[in-house]
DNA sequence: ATTATTGCAGACAAATAAGTCTTAATTAGG
DNA sequence: CCTAATTAAGACTTATTTGTCTGCAATAAT
């Protein structure tokens, strides 16, 4: 459904939101914090700033932070930068020429729920996020 | 979302709900005209006999067929036999006590969706699928 | 300037999923 | 009984995802 670097990134992504803009953090605390495999979080974080949804700096004292407010910051945009936006597309049956076609009968019921997710996926934003459940330490399944 | 063996098995079960229910096929012939890899569906299909969904024969003239009418085979016993129920009682998030405890804000949200996918996995019965998208001989992305 | 600290990049390793191949067991038909 | 055809079972390979490690580059503090 969502990748873990993507779950990882979204998590990591809402721990930031709750700490003022202006302070870096180090990626080892969110890690750490969360209890997630550091490296693996570094990497995925690397393609937010990439895609300039975080701000970075070496050195001491460095870290990441928002680049932006997180009322300005959708979960859609996290999602494609991290997963690439291929499930919003792809037919639920692997069918490549399904939705260009005729549609298939699965794939009419299951482009309204994709098309609802998107949408709900594009109108939150970071700051309504801030249910304590994400910032647990809570080791994947 | 769905595994592509189970996507597979969609298929090849709705290729055989257009055949009369006392013939045997070749698996080689539904990898044929759907152009699945022969052994990777064979694999999946051993999995629907196990389950009592199809019927198997050996040897010359052998092949498989549905066990029952398929009216009376509902997609979601393809999807329980081939992927195992995880899908609908996972957290979007991957968050392992998501559920029992309090639920996190996408949770809400994603529990109502899965219910209904549930929902209508589980009244779509094959006989239902008839669309011929699903037969055409497709490779798949 | 030097040094400690941090992100960055890419190679590497492990785990899982997807796909292939070989051999054995079973069956129909000659 | 033989033989060809076909599923069953599982070992094996390949691809993808997930996770780790190492060294380099940048930066702040001293």
């Amino acid at each position: 459904m969502l990748s873990s670097a993507c779950q990882d990134t979204i998590r990591a992504a809402v721990w930031l939101s709750t700490k003022p803009l202006n302070e870096y953090h180090h990626i080892q605390k969110i890690s750490d914090s969360l209890d997630l495999p550091y490296h693996f979080l570094a990497k995925s974080l690397q393609t937010l700033v990439r895609c300039n949804i975080l701000l970075s700096r070496r050195g001491a004292n460095g870290g990441v932070k928002l680049a932006k407010p997180s009322s300005d910051i959708t979960l859609i945009s996290l999602i494609d930068a991290v997963d690439g936006s291929t499930f919003f597309d792809a037919c639920i049956l692997g069918i490549g020429d399904c939705e260009d076609e005729k549609p298939c009968s699965l794939h009419a019921q299951w482009e309204k729920w994709r098309t609802e997710m998107h949408e709900m996926y594009s109108a939150m934003r970071l700051n309504e996020i801030t249910d304590d459940v994400l910032l647990r330490k809570i080791k994947r399944i």
